[in-house]
DNA sequence: GTTTTTCATTCTGTATACTGTTTGGAAATC
DNA sequence: GATTTCCAAACAGTATACAGAATGAAAAAC
């Protein structure tokens, strides 16, 4: 959304503040977003505010109530049952068109893995995860299967982030099976057939989401 | 988008308007769209007219360039199939999940296609095509499935437009096809399996695809 | 004749002001 | 005390105004 060396616009700075605190957990999940307020609090006008509004919006994190009004998105286990849906649904094909290119060259893929195994935070775990899907998603080379994932990715990283705060998962164990598996999807890619890393893939969503201890029914 | 028995706000008629230029073909793709012009145009301020490329943006009718400006997306041979490379991906999935809603009730999908064999124009025609692959996303019961959609099918009435203003295709025949086709489809939803629904769906994807004259390197 | 520079025009980005609607609570009524 | 009515504050929708950037054509330089 920006073009050049990018002093970013006002729009870009408060899309960016609002989305940090959305993610960050700051605004609670429902919590109103009232132009006039942010508007002060950021220090410009409600214009750039509302453009921020409607890019979360499309982002997944922000939703509008019949009255125009703009809300943090409350995301119920259902919300979050429809995205892994979606993820079985586009990321093992991706991950079959992905595969030539990332046979080639998966330096990216293990880019994110060593950053992985440096990673301290719970949050910044959960955003490589996340940015190594993404990377797949990328080298399918279909701009519009990216596009999708942008979409949905705002909601499992808000979704992820309540898990976060309300459990204390996402231990010392599962980030090295996360790890682990990661790896090996990496070497799929560099030595397996294409429709072995479309099977793998969707083997990791499924075991990573069965895992997840969304069954309880949350709030 | 609208609540009660509304009233249409002015970003509404604006966007619904320019949406009907742009599809209609009163908009040549590329060409520019200035925010006071338009304002001019439907009388109104440039707010509203800058809401509507938003939202016509986010259903892939508009682009906006490097330095903000907005234009009639131009779509390219290769839009066109990665569209198809994510229906692909999305509908046999959307139509598997869909499988027992539509078995117990499929009068939507046959009024559908009563419709279109009163139809008279193409573009009508066209349209009604669409509203019945959207039914079946629908009807599987995913909002995000059908959000999904929502994001592709402008592009493709889009390019589909163009194509029908290029070439004299959607004849006598190939209508007879989609009819025949469609008429399968709910046949398969009524008495057979879910996975039968999603393999008889892929294939006429696929088959329609592969009909279409898109193979000529179009401009 | 070709290239570069200049400059008026046009466009977007943003601020501010105004209007009508929604909302939540105080006051009035039962 | 419970319910309804009414009003002020808050909010979104929109118009208008202005500033800064991009654009394209005319003018200048080569």
């Amino acid at each position: 959304m920006k073009n050049t060396i990018s002093l970013a616009s006002r729009s870009d700075s408060a899309t960016s503040r609002l989305r940090a605190d959305i993610l960050g957990g700051a605004l609670d999940p429902g919590a109103l977003l009232a132009e006039t307020a942010m508007a002060e609090r950021f220090g410009v006008s409600r214009v750039p505010v509302r453009e921020a509004l409607f890019a979360l919006e499309r982002e997944g994190l922000v939703e509008f109530g019949t009255t125009g009004r703009a809300f943090v998105k409350v995301l119920t286990p259902q919300d979050f049952q429809e995205l892994h849906t979606l993820r079985l649904a586009l990321e093992p094909t991706a991950a079959r068109l992905a595969a030539p290119r990332l046979r080639k060259d998966s330096s990216a893929l293990e880019r994110n893995l060593a950053a992985m195994r440096r990673a301290k935070s719970v949050r910044q775990i959960t955003r490589l995860d996340l940015d190594f899907h993404e990377l797949i998603l990328a080298a399918s080379g279909n701009k519009r299967f990216l596009a999708m994932w942008r979409l949905m990715r705002g909601e499992l990283e808000l979704w992820l982030g309540g898990l976060h705060r309300r459990h204390q998962i996402r231990t010392e164990h599962t980030l090295n099976e996360t790890l682990e598996a990661h790896g090996a999807i990496i070497q799929c890619f560099r030595s397996q057939s294409a429709t072995s890393c479309e099977r793998l893939i969707r083997q990791h969503i499924q075991g990573w989401f069965e895992w997840l201890p969304t069954l309880e029914v949350t709030p």
